[in-house]
DNA sequence: TTGCCTTTCTGAACAATGTTCATTTTATTT
DNA sequence: AAATAAAATGAACATTGTTCAGAAAGGCAA
């Protein structure tokens, strides 16, 4: 019977259809008009199949998250053919940066909505396997930095998670219009210029 | 005519009995329970009476975080007894780190939350005076510190900002529940270690 | 084809929320 | 005591996420 095959992967690509309808409106509009109805009324089905494919709204914002660090990790992966790893630490916070500024939604999405990390508790998940993921790749070029003698005394975990920080607080508070209290000659290039300060303070020795 | 003064006197009064009943639902059931409706009940008035105090949820929210902001600053003003500024400017991070999470959701109201902003948006208010104020204090330290003669060859703004984005950066993965990804021997003192790791590194010489 | 069963889909209905505003109640002044 | 002004009310509305009994569609055996 290819019946039911057939049955799954149709069920699979409404599923499919569902979150690129998600994607678009979240992309487009916001998180605030990224609503069930609205998502329904794209796709044209009820209201309620869409419950049948995903359990709750969490679940499917969970989902557009993980296609937000799908997206910012392939773009860290082109950048392992920067050998030097200081080089490419660098690279790494500009893209990083660029990513953020660019798609302010879809980071607030990754970095500070709470429904995603709701799906997780909810579905009694223990990693965060998105955010785990992407960190390991921060870290193994900060242990190449170290192993090259960089950030002597320093330790790989935190020493990871305080760079990860800097440059998260910084998007965090631009995207989040916190940035109206930092007069600056040009406002807009204030998260770069606070970054290249964070290069100056590493490029030091 | 003393009535007129004591008519103002009272509706100051129940200004700011509102305000108290909605900071003790915000601080112990969060934002999300804290609706119009459980302000009305907690201080036996009606949910109309409430928009006649204020025009919107925005506007109450934008109040409660300007008195986090009241007491963030209150705290740094102690501060201001340690002479030496690289000692404050360590003692500062300490003091903002401990906030932060001992008051997570008064944290991720003034730093993170829409509204406070969305009310200075609707208001037609340019400037950001609550966090302005306090970035001003990080910055004067940050001024002494160079004038002292640390951090070399730094600019002030964005050095100042630089540093409130790393400090606000690793408080903001913490409660936003995204450091389940970053596996450490002891993962509740992770933000106070990646700061240490920050204080080693603008401590070399 | 027909009738039965399973799967899928539907959309009305519910509860909760922010918000409004015509009306009522209370207070003040004449 | 009456008239006026101010303050408070709460029913009603729109919008959300969510549920679930029933309808529709699809598959399968007789």
């Amino acid at each position: 019977m290819g019946t039911a095959e057939r049955k799954a992967r149709e069920k699979e690509e409404l599923k499919k259809l569902i979150l690129e309808s998600a994607k678009k409106l979240f992309v487009e509009k916001g998180i605030e008009q990224t609503t069930i109805r609205s998502i329904a009324d794209a796709i044209q089905y009820s209201v309620g199949t869409v419950y049948v494919y995903f359990r709750d709204k969490n679940a499917i914002l969970h989902a557009l998250h993980a296609q937000g660090f799908t997206a910012l990790g392939s773009q860290f992966k082109v950048l392992f053919n920067v050998a030097d790893p200081m080089e490419r630490l660098r690279a790494m916070g500009r893209v990083y940066i660029r990513f953020a500024l660019e798609n302010p939604d879809m980071y607030d999405l990754m970095f500070t909505v709470k429904a995603p990390m709701e799906f997780l508790n909810d579905t009694n998940e223990e990693e965060w396997t998105e955010g785990k993921t992407t960190f390991d790749v921060l870290k193994t070029t900060v242990k190449e930095c170290l192993e090259a003698g960089h950030f002597a005394g320093h330790h790989l975990e935190p020493l990871s998670f305080m760079i990860w920080s800097l440059v998260h607080g910084m998007c965090s508070l631009y995207i989040g219009q916190r940035t109206k209290g930092v007069n600056l000659e040009n406002p807009a290039t204030i998260v770069d210029q606070a970054f290249d300060e964070f290069l100056l303070l590493i490029d030091k020795p």
